[in-house]
DNA sequence: GAAACAAATGAATACATGTTCATAGGTTGT
DNA sequence: ACAACCTATGAACATGTATTCATTTGTTTC
């Protein structure tokens, strides 16, 4: 199984992609990188609203930040965090399976 | 991009993933259909507690529930689920890039 | 150096949510 | 039908958290 340490680590993954502006943001910046000024304006979201998601993600490396002049742009670190994201998109499309009935017989 | 009731939705599960004992109660289950009570023995949790998070789990489908005499045995619903799970723990294990520094000049 | 711009921070608050306790519902055996 | 077992549910509470407002830090340009 996973250890305590594991589970909590992703866990905590998974709860900052959990909240809907959060996760917009972090969408955003799959097509590249992007200044906090355009985030804010894109998903319509207060600059500190915006800022402080921006800290949450950053701090588990969800994204990473760099400093372009009076901006700073905030992109997906790596491959995994993209293709993680990716998958889970494409999960959406597909279809689902029908609803189980609790007293179906055979439903295990 | 994605509409805002795929973000909804989205958000949806990877939030009720983001709590550790949710996810516990899920990876459980990854090796094959666990009872109630069988979870709530494996995991330490109440067995109040578990049968709240499984509700949850329930309504958005990352398990299904299935009635076997007096037991009520929980699993994974489908594959999608299951790569999901499967690869994001694939995803802990590999290895973590550098800090990046945000005073560096090609930070971006 | 001052003004202007971009982003971050801190406090405060309204709201959501995880957990517990007690209780009810449903199933099996006697 | 009754008792025993397993699971689900509802209320209550304590904690966490998303959002806003006001302020501050850092960067560029004049």
């Amino acid at each position: 199984m996973l250890t305590a340490d594991q589970t909590n680590g992703l866990a905590e993954m998974f709860r900052l992609l959990g909240e809907p502006n959060r996760l917009s943001i972090v969408a955003s910046c799959l097509d590249g990188p992007l200044s906090v000024g355009e985030i804010t304006s894109r998903l319509g979201l207060s600059q500190s609203l915006v800022s402080h998601h921006l800290r949450l993600l950053r701090a588990v490396r969800l994204l990473k930040a760099g400093r372009r002049g009076k901006q700073i742009f905030y992109s997906i670190p790596d491959c995994h965090v993209r293709e993680m994201l990716t998958n889970m998109i494409e999960h959406l499309a597909e279809p689902h399976e029908q609803d189980e009935d609790l007293t179906e017989t055979g439903a295990i």
